[in-house]
DNA sequence: ATGCATTTTGTACACGATTACACAAATGGC
DNA sequence: GCCATTTGTGTAATCGTGTACAAAATGCAT
């Protein structure tokens, strides 16, 4: 049992030790299945004996079930997607479903990534990227339904969907800010094309055009501390505003470190700053932002509602709609 | 092709449609067989139209090999290790392998995950968690020649491992905070029993006793930032210390606000503090930390070099060592 | 002991690819 | 024109499991 068997048994040859055919010793690991209680316990005793385990990839082969699950995220490190990924992962394997991130810089070669998952017949996939469009989903795993974590507008048969709402916590947090005599507001977007960014956008511009106001500046960064630093500083020294609503949290930590050691401006009173996802770091004594949250929980749970509603194979279109709240710090 | 055709569809089908055997559908993916360019062009014409691609599952099979990758990992979202997993997941998948990342939060469970992966038949093991014995890694994926990143001091025939060595680093660090005058030293551990922590903090201490000092106060957090804060009050509060190393730079994070907002101390002027891991965010404006960092890239540089050798088959057992560096920022 | 229902086990094929082997056709050198 | 070699393709076995079907063994009532 220790030390380096290079081969590994097979239920053939394990059959021919335990005295049985390989038909039996198949019964004897899957839980319901005609097999005397004794025989199975022979079995099992001689496999973790020999080391024996059932082959899985044989196995998915034959059962048509892999229980591989693709994950195509953005990034791994980045925070506010790595608090989801972890609980996700945590859930999936309690379902002893295993996870394959799919990982990528660059666009062409992420959609060659996900042809490659979809070759080992994954029983799943979840899309977690904007960078991905549903159609290139829905084309690349055509015997697989995706579940999209999705702004887009589209409803489609082959897809399930999760929609992300932000819009009222939006508007609170606008009213909090307008109440505090700020004028002058910008965006800072994260991206320049994504979905993700023109929704988030456009739930704080219609917060603010209810109020008679508009951004009066916008900038692009890519959702690194580094890019909200920099940016920052041009929002506040070329544009004068007062206020900056961040695509995340990261951006929006760098965007106040920006305004407190460049420029001298503090939080709230010169100037009001916002970030978005909630990640835990937002929460630290020493960042402590005010920002729209999305309840990560949640969140999770409706992936894997999702991923139970295909396993019990019900048909139809499926999208669930979560709303987000402000989580209130002292920077806004 | 596009829409959704429930069932894939296979050689042997694909072989009817262009009118040849299922054999040579294979030739026609293999990149060096004997097949005339002709009826290769054919088959890829043919099978781009219907959508075929080979079943990697049934491929993994034939070949005894998988071209899956098992990642034991601590956690996901942990900064410090976020940035290696995601630099090695890019490398696996520049190299057509596909990572499973097995994560867990209890121990037991972990080893279940574990057992789950290697019969999936993975074709290499890397773990990165200091939870997982080399025994127990070894005795699980007893086909699979395991890449550890380790500290522990074995050797085996068994296990390729990479060893982190930050003695000199250390060395230096503790030289300058001494020549600033700091007397009482504190070490803030991670976890209480893993040889991570255990190695990390002989590495200052041996750094102390060359200079006739010692540790005055010990702390055990759990790498949160949260944990950081709760023990350094503590340790300012009721040890009295001067200086403190911490096992992680989110702990020092931690550490430096408690100081800062619950005591009234700054650094590196009433106190040092020192994190470990050289993780972005310790380069951040905001926390510019002194910190004992190793340099990722050539991290996985080696990992990758490790999996090339088990690729090549080159037998015998194989150690790399790296070196940390210091990095200087303002909280030591 | 016999007949019938039920449980247990074995045999054989399927899952979807790869590949050793055999064989036909094409090529080339003399 | 003949033989040796190369090239292209098909046939059939293989990888390790799950399972339909058949066969055997068991239990129970007669």
């Amino acid at each position: 049992m220790s030390g380096m068997n290079r081969r590994r048994i097979t239920s053939k040859e394990l059959a021919k030790l335990a005295g049985v055919s390989s038909a039996t010793i198949s019964r004897a690991f899957s839980p319901d299945s005609r097999i005397g209680s004794a025989t199975r316990d022979r079995i099992l005793a001689v496999a973790r004996e020999h080391g024996y385990q059932p082959n899985a990839i044989a196995r998915s082969l034959n059962n048509q079930r892999s229980r591989l699950v693709a994950l195509v995220v953005n990034a791994i490190g980045n925070p506010c997607e790595a608090e989801e990924q972890q609980l996700l992962v945590h859930r999936l394997q309690a379902r002893q479903l295993l996870p394959i991130i799919l990982c990528c810089a660059d666009h062409s070669d992420r959609l060659q990534l996900m042809r490659l998952a979809s070759t080992y017949q994954v029983d799943h996939v979840v899309v977690f990227s904007d960078m991905v469009s549903m159609q290139d989903a829905v084309d690349i795993f055509h015997t697989t339904k995706p579940i999209i974590v999705s702004f887009e507008p589209l409803e489609s048969e082959n897809v399930s969907s999760i929609r992300i709402d932000g819009s009222k916590a939006a508007d609170e947090i606008i009213e909090k800010i307008v109440r505090d005599g700020k004028k002058r507001f910008a965006y800072l977007s994260g991206t320049n094309s994504s979905w993700i960014d023109k929704l988030r956008r456009k739930w704080f511009a219609d917060a603010l055009a209810k109020r008679g106001l508009s951004f009066e500046a916008q900038a692009f960064g890519d959702y690194s501390y580094d890019s909200g630093f920099k940016e920052a500083v041009l929002l506040l020294h070329r544009d004068k505003v007062d206020a900056i609503i961040c695509g995340n949290d990261v951006m929006a930590i760098g965007a106040r470190d920006a305004a407190r050691r460049v420029l001298g401006r503090n939080t709230p009173d010169d100037i009001a700053i916002v970030g978005q996802d909630g990640i835990a770091m937002a929460a630290w004594d020493c960042n402590d932002l005010t920002t729209l949250s999305l309840d990560h929980t949640a969140f999770i749970d409706a992936v894997v509602e999702l991923i139970e509603r295909h396993d019990a194979e019900i048909e139809g279109p499926h999208s669930i709609t979560l709303t987000c709240t402000p989580r209130w710090g002292s920077t806004a």
